[in-house]
DNA sequence: TTCAAAAAAGGACATTTGTCTCGACTAAAT
DNA sequence: ATTTAGTCGAGACAAATGTCCTTTTTTGAA
């Protein structure tokens, strides 16, 4: 659920100090800030260097759908750019949120020059695509807390925890059920059973459940 | 719903007839072939020249998840060539279907060698994430029978049909939430009003709906 | 044409999920 | 300490969906 790509932000930052005259720049969001709206033109692609964000759509009927979180090494923008389109979602900073900032022409020269670089996104597609076609299918086929026991246990895995209204878009459900599955799953005491290999995730589980 | 990319087709048909000895062939398969078995390992890819296929992800539960029908000019598999992965989904031949067979080596080194191919690959890759993104935001937040009347307007505007099961995995569904939908839509008579703009459309509809 | 078997449709009930609302708790202001 | 506004959780009910099983329709063979 927290999507990252290290090998990405490798090349990026390699690419940088190799390339101190290109066209890039650092930027810092505060934690809540959506730095990248719905619908709106943009120039330019930015990837993740720090921080934690989510990267959401908002439906005509005023909900909203989280398709991803995304963290160190992820690209924002650059279907936009690649496809000339206005954004297709938003995206927000959760945690404060530092970010490379390069501009569209630079991202597609870099494309046509740099092999590697285009290998590379390539993988960064391929994985999305990937995530997504698996979790839409999972989502529309099992019991929301079968969905839900495991979104808690892909947090405990990474040590992060995501705030309910996020748990709750990010599944596509209401607050209401969520809180009504959640409280099965304890009741249940799920998460103390067979699918927890080991104690330090489910400590981090229940530090998890005690905050919710 | 049902995706074609006739510039990739254009491509490939001209690679072949310039490449006569490059190692592609032309396959055929029968309405109803799986010629993709999820979790199996592939080492061709198939660009589809004619006919529909479904790209169909099976669950631990028994239930089917259709991805994305496929039309001429998609490509399947590649993303187990890129990512060097056993196959995530079923792909089957819901009509008569030709594909062309490509080997994941040639695959890979059209990648590295043409960047006109590149490109293309990098716009099919987009594509497919702009529309797994906005078709599971838009089928966890809408009511069923709304996202149903879109599934029927792309059938109609298409002049393609579809059968009833696959159209209820399409949408998540079990086929007899699907009836009851469907014939709630019918006593309505939703696909008669505002939203459909022209008669073509509302009689290829009509025509749809008799056979269901 | 008739009949039996198979397939599809739909009724009945259970379960799940959403909406609306009220009450409990929290925190800040007086 | 009291009040008040705001937030959060959950009860009650309604709507949506799944499962199971009966009824209806279709198909194909005699």
């Amino acid at each position: 659920m927290l999507r990252t790509n290290l090998t990405f932000l490798s090349f990026i930052e390699r690419f940088c100090t190799e390339n101190k005259e290109a066209d890039m720049t650092l930027k810092s969001f505060k934690a809540g800030y959506k730095f990248i709206e719905q619908g709106e033109k943009i120039s330019n692609i930015y990837i993740i260097k720090d921080g934690i964000s989510k990267c959401f759509i908002s439906e005509e009927n005023g909900k909203d759908f989280i398709i991803e979180f995304l963290g160190k090494g992820e690209v924002v923008g650059e279907l936009e750019a690649l496809k000339k389109i206005t954004c297709l979602c938003n995206v927000a900073a959760i945690s404060d949120v530092t970010a490379y900032v390069i501009p569209h022409h630079l991202f597609l020269s870099l494309i046509n020059k740099n092999s590697e670089f285009t290998t590379l996104l390539l993988q960064e597609l391929s994985t999305r695509i990937i995530q997504t076609s698996t979790r839409a299918s999972f989502q529309q086929l099992y019991t929301l807390e079968y969905a839900l026991l495991k979104l808690l246990k892909l947090q405990a895995d990474e040590h992060i925890s995501i705030s309910k209204e996020d748990m709750a878009a990010y599944l596509g459900i209401s607050v209401r059920s969520f809180n009504r599955s959640l409280k099965q799953i304890i009741i249940k005491g799920d998460f103390n059973t067979s699918e927890f290999k080991n104690t330090l995730q489910a400590a981090h589980m229940k530090k998890l459940l005690s905050n919710l």
